[in-house]
DNA sequence: CTGCTAATTAGCAATTGATGCGAATTGCGT
DNA sequence: ACGCAATTCGCATCAATTGCTAATTAGCAG
């Protein structure tokens, strides 16, 4: 995800306008590598602007992974989670906590056993427990 | 997952009963290579069995993954597919019907940049177009 | 600066997949 | 055949997300 300023001219020049929620959103999302769901930035952004909606929240997210400015990623942990690194990286949740880090990988991992399907990507989730669980 | 004549001896071992709700589930989740969803096994077994719950079959389901006789996996297609295949396999995901494949992979990729993370599993998707989508 | 207008906000209803509940039913060991 | 615990199944409920829309506002033109 481009910066708060970057994001702001991209808006503007998409004909979209940029509102005190969405430049909060935009603050929030960046360099962001905790991959929070709706619920979490909805909490964060209370905080900082009461009263804003949770609707508000989903629309700006949605909007902005229309832009591909970040990517909505269902781990099965209940509720979407949100990244604005849309660089090529794969993640590793937790069993107990669900909490989602990003891992590098080598490389991509052959397939095999299916013919005529055309694949566009592989996603990798490796499943455990976390440093903070283990304890 | 085993056949429906294992699994009514293994039911009844552990105390549950063998309804022909279920028997119906085990013929037709035995050796089912198509991932279904509950709502579709719910189809399924409704032209066998009118009048038989979808609450039932959710229960079935329940019960057999908490056996570990199947998988419940949740590809973000919007309900969970249920697998009575448990051995170590990856899948592909069509991204037009939502088609799920079963793939095997020469073996698991290494992982790299966390640590402390005790790892259980690694699952691969892969996304992309299926044979039938592509005509 | 002022006004216009299309975009946005935010509250609430609706939707979807799945589970909780409980009265009526039924498998199955004795 | 009996008895009782397990099961069924309809209905209410839940959680995440989207649809709808009246009131508000950003941003541009004059
Ligand atoms: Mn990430
Ligand atoms: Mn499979
Ligand atoms: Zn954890
Ligand atoms: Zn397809």
């Amino acid at each position: 995800m481009r910066s708060p300023a970057e994001l702001t001219q991209a808006f503007r020049q998409t004909g979209l306008k940029v509102t005190p929620q969405r430049q909060l959103l935009f603050g929030l999302l960046h360099g962001n590598t905790s991959h929070p769901s709706a619920d979490v930035l909805f909490a964060l952004a209370s905080e900082a602007m009461p009263g804003i909606s949770l609707r508000t929240v989903y629309q700006t997210l949605n909007d902005l992974a229309a832009m591909g400015e970040l990517q909505s990623i269902d781990f099965g942990t209940g509720s979407a989670r949100f990244d604005p690194n849309v660089t090529d990286h794969q993640h590793a949740v937790c069993n107990e906590c669900d909490a989602v880090h990003d891992v590098r990988v080598s490389r991509a991992p052959k397939m095999s056993g299916l013919e005529g399907f055309d694949i566009h990507d592989a996603h990798i989730v490796y499943r455990g427990i976390c440093a903070d669980c283990a304890s």
